[in-house]
DNA sequence: CGGAGGTTTGACGTCCCTCAAGGTAGGTGG
DNA sequence: CCACCTACCTTGAGGGACGTCAAACCTCCG
């Protein structure tokens, strides 16, 4: 209802990569419903507000209401493609580029919830974070920031990210908003 | 039915990403179900033979059986727990860990369709494909292949992998399989 | 026999990591 | 109100993993 939270998966050093971050309005542990149980793992990262479905209400659902049914599956397959941009991320973009292009999908994000104007919102990730989101060290996020500073594309400070050249910075990420489907969210 | 596909999308400069790959028995459009239009493209590895269904039958499914809309909505998300998966490969191992980790998947996938004895498979994929499957380079993908020979991990020849020391492939490519949900899939 | 696609190898460059140190801001307790 | 602590941010130097470019080779097939 409120807040962000992040799935997350923990290689064998204990260190994190997030898969995927969330803002008030997903519907965030959906996945855990049609698997049984989860591969990964939940954090918060700002203090929320969740709702909870037991999964017997789901299961009702899915009995007397096909056309929702068929929307929570949407849901879950928007999760989908947001992961399969992240493999395309991860696998074809350098450092700056990745930042990017995250920036400019939570910006959407933000925005189709009220959340962001378009040029300025919050966004309460550490470098650090940031830096398990792109698969980079914090310090090499530290120094991309920078460099979009510099490049006069977007600004981070103190949790406020201010996007100073939109289309720029989409450009520099490759940043194509059509796989968030915002077309067909109802 | 029959043959590998695969998912990718393409950078700006055209180079390809795989995001998924699809092995015999695999259902491999449902997303454009829910979602209405798929965000990638898909491709053959190899000829292949395919079944459709038609998006109406499968509304109808909706309405007069919800189990087994389940079990369709579950595959998808097993797609997606994959996708995961490629995130943290991407995003947290170094390049032979990334293909030793693919491997592991890919054996795992097909020995659950009876495609692989554990240790030997047919595995049509070229070394560049191999490469846009890990965010590697064709040229270094050759380099990791013939190291993972070296320390008497697995070879590859001519489409045909060999698995030496599966214990140690999964150790290297820290595979866990159990994101792959074998207990589950009836 | 020749061509195309795929594999292999070497030399060299660069992006990003590692390690280390210092700076800054907010929070807490004296 | 100051002292201190903790978390986070910033910067530099050096090294290593992977990319790029180029050439040779291998294998299949027409």
């Amino acid at each position: 209802m409120e807040g962000f939270m992040c799935r997350y998966m923990d290689d064998q050093k204990g260190d994190r990569q997030l898969v995927a971050v969330h803002v008030a309005g997903d519907f965030v542990d959906l996945h855990g419903f049609p698997l049984g149980y989860l591969d990964h793992d939940l954090a918060t990262l700002t203090a929320c507000q969740v709702a909870q479905v037991p999964h017997a209400a789901l299961d009702g659902l899915m009995v007397t209401r096909p056309n929702l049914t068929k929307l929570l599956w949407f849901s879950t397959l928007l999760d989908a493609a947001m992961h399969r941009e992240w493999i395309f991320r991860l696998g074809r973009l350098d450092a700056i580029a990745r930042v990017s292009h995250f920036i400019c999908e939570i910006e959407t994000k933000l925005r189709a919830v009220g959340r962001s104007d378009g040029s300025s919102f919050h966004l309460p990730m550490t470098q650090a974070d940031l830096g398990e989101t792109c698969g980079i060290t914090a310090v090499h996020m530290n120094r991309m920031l920078r460099e979009l500073k510099d490049r006069q594309l977007m600004t981070i400070r103190r949790n406020q990210v201010d996007i100073i050249n939109p289309a720029g910075l989409a450009e520099l990420g490759e940043f194509d908003p059509s796989y968030l489907f915002l077309d067909n969210t109802g």
